[in-house]
RNA sequence: GGCGCGAUGGCCGAGAGGUUAGGCACGGGUCUGCAAAACCUGCCAGAGCGGUUCAAUUCCGCUUCGCGCCUCCA
């Protein structure tokens, strides 16, 4: 089956298919780092994430580039208001946002360009526009691109110029520019810009936003590439400007498909900070809920529908992955309890190796799980329709249980293919502290001895403990509450 | 004003022109010292009004409501 997306630029579903070979190329819009990240970031590239990691199930090798902006109004004003240079600002937030990809367990890109590290890129990519007449310089040394050479202007947003006039807040003294929609490529050096400043063949500025991410995709992608994404927002201006400067540059495609994904609400209302329901990730991990519950949360929801954040679903989201979890353990304790040996480690891998070489053949529930998830994410990401799947398959599974190892082993290979697409499927490790084992142990043998009241107070303090113990034919199972 | 998206059960959220979505929560049962988990089972739908059709929650139109973009916000 093919993978189908939904190419903003046609407004319609299509067959993705490389410009060469199996090969995706493709570009993320990415931060700019002038503070945290909020959830409302982390949806859009929790989107990339699940896309990305789709291509590689499929079979496609991928190279990702997501920019990083580094220079802009609100970097240059961080970094003035807190005194310090802006190489120096931006670092601390560009360290914030690494280790909160690894907090959501998103997979790294390829390449995470920093817009001050291509400025010559830019400059190169400008100077073209100028032999083509596709950029004017303005007195207040500036250079823009006008819009109205470039016929194909709109495409993308399909916004008709004509639509564009009325009740729309268009800076009407936005001086030095030929067409007030024309927008900038460089920008002249303003004293408010203190030392953030670099040399052009047309005098002293910095770059404009939109011609950041031209130059980037370029640089790694070439001048044609496959996909290029980012948030709704970003279709009109930015790619918009995009599209114009790259194919005025250099002539041909720019991406071939593009897709955007929804926004993020909080309680069902745009997350503003005067609404109160702004967050960034990490307040939303401060109120004691993990990386793996958040990912849950912002990759459940397909990413053309605006995703609703709300703490309660984010509560009942635990329960669903406890559900998945409890059904994980229970197959790898079958596969342990037959090959319980010392060497429990070189068995488990010996037994996989095998099982790839005979192909212990998926039981149907299992088979059926697969494709019907396959199915599912091949339909333009159908996320829901994959967890419906996936679910379905957890109800058969935990009925087919008790399997044998072999079985047992392949729904487990199933399960790891499987979490490189959902990235929370396999359940974090829990160590298990010395003493509540001791307790549990303790546990079990108030309860042979037919000492109950003992038995119950060692598990309200097992509970207190903030874990809790079920008992299992296996013994007693400490979990993590 | 222009362009676009959406409205499904207590909450979240899919697919399909006639056949169970799924998750969370809730009710009953089996198991268990009691629990938990698991299993069985029940429960509650598709904004309103028209139209097409043998049949629409699913297609078309209108209305209402919500949301997004219309120059640097994912």
């Amino acid at each position: 089956m093919s993978f189908k997306l939904y190419n903003t630029m046609s407004r319609t579903q299509e067959e993705l298919v490389p410009l060469k070979d199996s090969h995706v190329r493709m570009y993320t819009c990415g931060p700019t780092v002038y503070n945290y990240a909020h959830i409302g970031n982390y949806r859009a590239y929790m989107f990339e994430d699940l896309l990305r990691r789709w291509l590689k199930y499929k079979g496609f090798a991928v190279t990702q580039v997501q920019n990083l902006t580094d220079v802009d109004d609100k970097t240059i004003r961080g970094s003035r208001e807190t005194g310090l240079p802006l190489r120096e600002y931006t670092q601390k937030y560009k360290e914030a946002f690494f280790e909160d990809l690894k907090t959501l367990n998103i997979e790294p890109a390829e390449f995470y360009p920093a817009a001050t590290d291509c400025i010559p890129e830019m400059i190169a990519i400008i100077e073209k526009l100028f032999a083509k007449g596709l950029a004017y310089k303005s007195d207040d040394g500036s250079v823009y691109f006008p819009i109205d050479k470039f016929p194909e202007y709109g495409k993308l947003a399909h916004l008709d110029r004509e639509g564009m006039r009325a009740g729309a807040r268009v800076a009407q003294d936005e001086y030095d520019k030929e067409n007030a929609a024309d927008f900038a490529l460089w920008k002249g050096y303003d004293k408010a810009d203190g030392d953030v400043v670099w040399d052009s063949p047309w005098g002293k500025g910095r770059p404009g936003w939109h011609i950041e991410c031209s130059a980037m995709s370029m640089k790694y992608l070439g001048e044609s590439f496959d996909l290029h994404t980012g948030g709704v927002d970003n279709i009109f201006p930015h790619h918009e400007d995009e599209i114009a400067q790259s194919e005025g540059a250099n002539g041909c495609l720019y991406s071939k498909y593009w897709m955007h994904c929804a926004h993020l609400q909080v309680d069902g209302k745009k997350m503003s900070k005067s609404l109160g329901n702004f967050y960034t990730l990490r307040q939303v991990l401060e109120k004691g809920f993990t990386g793996r519950e958040i990912r849950y949360e912002l990759i459940g929801t397909h990413y053309r529908q605006q995703l609703n954040f709300t703490f309660a679903s984010l509560t009942a989201n635990r329960a669903a992955l406890a559900r998945l979890d409890e059904f994980y353990t229970k197959v790898q304790e079958t596969i342990g309890s037959e090959t319980r040996s010392p060497k429990l480690e070189t068995q488990n891998s010996e037994l996989e190796t095998r099982n790839s070489e005979l192909e212990t053949p998926l039981p149907d529930w299992a088979q059926t799980l697969a494709a019907r998830f396959e199915e599912a994410l091949d339909d333009d990401l159908n996320i829901a329709g994959g967890l419906g799947a996936l679910f379905d398959g957890v109800h058969e599974g935990n009925k087919a249980l008790p399997m044998d190892s072999k079985t047992a082993l392949a729904v487990s290979n199933l399960w790891k293919k499987l979490d490189s697409v959902l990235g929370f499927l396999i359940p974090p490790a829990a160590e298990v502290p010395a003493e509540l084992i001791e307790m549990a142990n303790a546990r079990v043998a108030a309860k042979k001895a037919k000492n109950f009241a003992e038995a119950d107070r060692l598990r309200d303090a097992i509970t207190a403990a903030g874990w809790t113990v079920q008992d299992t034919p296996a013994g007693p199972k400490l979990k993590k509450a």
